[in-house]
DNA sequence: TGAAAAAGTGAATGCTAGTTCACTATTTGG
DNA sequence: CCAAATAGTGAACTAGCATTCACTTTTTCA
């Protein structure tokens, strides 16, 4: 007879799915993809190297993971400033100040996730992170001209701009070499007002 | 008595230094930085992988030259716009415009130099370049701010963001795998247009 | 011309993780 | 409890290139 999992094992199974992808996703928090490796990931997720393969196909594949999981987060805190009350202007500018000021409070996550250099595979996993979130921009954007309060204007443009003004305006303030965020709100209120000039 | 390279020599050393720094930099442009290996880039420039070490004293170190020497020919064109005559809006927008007619047209040289992922070295010099591309902005933003055809804004925050929005916005439609211009010169304009309103 | 010093060669080396796999441990269902 | 199946182990394996280095060729200059 064909064998199947039990309840608990099954448990046991998603816990370790889950601790792979929270071990990963504290040692990039703690010293940045760099040092996230695939035996420091296994030992602190108590579990040897090769059990990893048996949840995750490739390093790559896990930092995919690791990096959809983080950026679900944020959308859905996005979204809850998209789809919440307010002019098209404000809740770009909340978006946008809001996703900023996250990224300073957590900056070696943040740059992971926006500039530090990794691997060609998990590379591209960062761009099409991008992508997700300029399909949150491009809500705003079209609501903002629908009722006028944007010119017209090419949406996957502008929010594929946006995406790219707000990460490129983090990368020095969040770089673990500079860290110069002496003046935090200055930052955020300067790009989130040039993302809703930029659009206006 | 201590040897001196005759003129000869000097001008063959030079010529080869170039011809290095030309073949890798054709690499490049042909199949991206993935294919620009060591051996390739030595056998294009009729050389030895041994013989490369003694021009640069490692890969990385002769990839931000190439970078640079492809960097610097852009500032001077960016340069040339920017000290040129008309408002700052039109020298804004024709800088953004002209930067992404040129990463349009030789999208595999601007796609390794914006969004390719490399090793980590190399993108260090990326990431320092794009400050380069920043600098340029920022002394029109100056200028504008000047004159009161731009607000009063956080001059690097706003370049950063000029910088963070056109090369995004130019992944996208250069990236290998998508290739999807169809449209050249609505993206141009979306992209000088949302700079330009960002900044005023 | 010849001997010392550079320049150039390219096969061999080395290194860094990611990945595999022969083996052990645990779980499953009769 | 037993045998089949799955989960887990971790040392060994691999691969891909950058880098080196013992050696050859060319250049320099008395």
């Amino acid at each position: 007879m064909a064998y199947q999992r039990s309840k608990r094992m099954e448990r046991r199974i998603a816990s370790n799915r889950e601790g792979i992808v929270a071990a990963a996703r504290l040692l990039v928090s703690k010293g940045g993809l760099r040092e996230a490796r695939m035996e420091a990931v296994a030992s602190e997720a108590g579990l040897s190297t090769g059990a990893l393969y048996r949840y995750f196909p490739s390093k790559a594949d896990l930092f995919v993971d690791v990096l959809n999981a983080a950026v679900d987060r944020e959308i859905v805190i996005l979204d809850g400033i998209v789809d919440g009350p307010g002019s098209a202007r404000e809740r770009l500018n909340d978006a946008v100040a809001c996703f900023v000021r996250r990224a300073l409070r957590g900056p070696n996550l943040a740059y992971a996730f926006i500039a530090e250099p990794t691997e060609a595979d998990v590379d591209e996993a960062r761009i099409l992170c991008r992508m997700r979130f300029g399909e949150v921009f491009k809500a705003i954007i079209r609501s903002g001209i629908e009722n006028s309060e944007f010119r017209t204007q090419d949406v996957d443009a502008s929010a594929a701009c946006i995406v790219g003004a707000f990460t490129e305006a983090l990368v020095g303030p969040i770089a673990p070499s500079t860290r110069g965020i002496e003046d935090e709100d200055r930052l955020i209120g300067a790009v989130s007002s040039f993302c809703v000039a930029a659009v206006v």
